[in-house]
DNA sequence: TCCTTTATTGACCAAATGGTCAGGATCACG
DNA sequence: CGTGATCCTGACCATTTGGTCAATAAAGGA
C-alpha cells in the first residue's frame, strides 16, 4: 500500500503504454497468460522485448494492468440498472449493453473468461470484494421488483449469471457457436432477439 | 490415415495410460495446455516424465487423447433427445443432464472450454462435422414440436446454446459463481429450480 | 530357468522464454 | 547549443520445459 506519487507519464509513456496494453491484450485474449509470451506482445505492439519491460516491470504486471483497467469498462453496465427505472426494460438494457460488449469487445470477454477459468489469481479479492458488493446492489434492486410484483420472481444472483453466461458465450466459445450456425449466419443479430424473448417470457409479471 | 493394426493394451499398459490421462486432465483442466506441463502430469499420474513419454508420444498427444476421448461422453445427453418423447420434458431432461455434467465433470468442462477458447485447433473438423451433424438433428427435433405447436417457437440452435452456455458456466466459471454467492451456498443446487423455470416459461406453449 | 519383450529411469540436450544490462540514441528544456 | 533525463536495443543470462537415450529392471512365456 506504498501510496508513492506516481510522475504524470510522458507523452511518449502514454503512447507506447498503451500500444503494449492493446498489444498484449490480443495476445493474452487469443492465447491466455500462460500461452502468451513477451516476444508476441513486443510484436503485436510494434516493439522491441527490452522495450516492452521498460515500460512494465514483467509479463505479470502487463496482466494484472490490462486485468484492472478493463473490469471498471466490464462491469460498467451493471451499475448502470437504475432503481426507478421501469423493472423488465432495465433488466432488457443490461441484457442489450451485456450482448453488445461480447460483440464489440470479444478479446476483453476471452481475457476475463481465462482468468476465472484459471481461479481468477489476480481477481481474488475483486471477486468477493467489489464484484461481490455491485452483484448484491443489483440483486437487492432485482428483489424489490419482484417483491413489488413488478417482475417474475426468479433467484435475482442467478438470473445475474444467466446473464453473464448467455452474452459471454457468444464472445467465448464464438468459433463454436460458428462452427455448428454455419457460414451465412451472425451469431450476435439472432441472439438479440432470442435473449429479449428468454427474458421477457421469464420475468413478465 | 495409416491403418497399421493396433496391438491390443497389456494390462500396464491399460493401467499406466489411463493414470496419465486422469492426472493430465487434473492438469489442463486447471492451467490449460500451454499452462501445463510433462512433469506435472507425471506427478499427478505418479510416473515419471520419461515413463509419461513412454506411453505417449508428445504431451500434444496426451491432450488430444483426452479431447477425443471425452468428446462422446460430453456430448452423449444430446443424443438422447427423443423425437418421440414429450417436448418440454425432453428439453428438462437434456438440461438436467447438461447440469448435472457441469457438477460431477467440472475438469472436463473446463478442458473444452479452454480449447474453444483457444479457437478449438484440435476440434476444428469435429465442430463443423460432427457436432455440427448432431445440432442439426437436435435442432430439426425442436423445430418439428415447434411447427406442431408442441413447444413455443424460438431459434432451436439458440436455445441449445443457451443450453450449453448456463450449465456450462457453474463449471467453468465455477470461482466467480462461489465469490459471488458467497459460503453457504450450493450453485448447482440452487441453479437446478431456476433452469427449470426459465425453460418452462420459454418454451410452454 | 532362460530369454525375449516390455517397462522404467537418471542423465542429458536443445529450444523457448522471462528477464537483465551496459551503452548508445533521442528528447526536452534552460 | 549543451546537458541531463528519457528512451531504446543488441547481446546476454538463467531457468523452464518438451523431448531423447542408453542402460537397467521387471514381466512374461516357452
Amino acid at each position: 500500500m506504498a501510496d508513492r506519487v506516481q510522475p504524470p507519464l510522458t507523452r511518449i509513456q502514454q503512447k507506447n503504454r498503451d500500444l503494449i496494453l492493446e498489444g498484449a491484450l490480443s495476445v493474452f485474449s487469443v492465447n491466455g497468460f500462460r500461452g502468451a509470451t513477451i516476444d508476441q506482445i513486443a510484436e503485436a505492439a510494434g516493439l522491441s522485448k527490452p522495450n516492452v519491460l521498460y515500460y512494465f516491470a514483467s509479463k505479470d504486471d502487463i496482466h494484472k494492468t490490462l486485468l484492472t483497467t478493463l473490469l471498471d469498462m466490464w462491469l460498467a453496465p451493471m451499475i448502470r440498472i437504475d432503481p426507478a427505472g421501469d423493472p423488465l426494460e432495465e433488466v432488457m438494457a443490461y441484457v442489450r449493453a451485456k450482448l453488445e460488449m461480447s460483440r464489440r469487445f470479444p478479446r476483453e470477454s476471452r481475457l476475463f473468461a481465462y482468468e476465472i477459468l484459471q481461479g481468477a489469481p489476480h481477481l481474488t479479492e475483486i471477486l468477493g470484494g467489489g464484484l461481490r458488493d455491485m452483484v448484491d446492489r443489483a440483486a437487492a434492486i432485482l428483489q424489490g421488483w419482484m417483491d413489488g410484483g413488478r417482475l417474475a420472481p426468479v433467484e435475482p444472483r442467478h438470473l445475474i449469471f444467466s446473464i453473464w453466461a448467455l452474452t459471454q458465450h457468444y464472445a467465448d466459445f464464438d468459433v463454436q457457436v460458428r462452427a455448428v450456425l454455419g457460414p451465412g449466419h451472425d451469431p450476435f443479430v439472432e441472439a438479440e432477439p432470442f435473449l429479449d424473448n428468454l427474458y421477457r417470457t421469464m420475468l413478465r409479471v
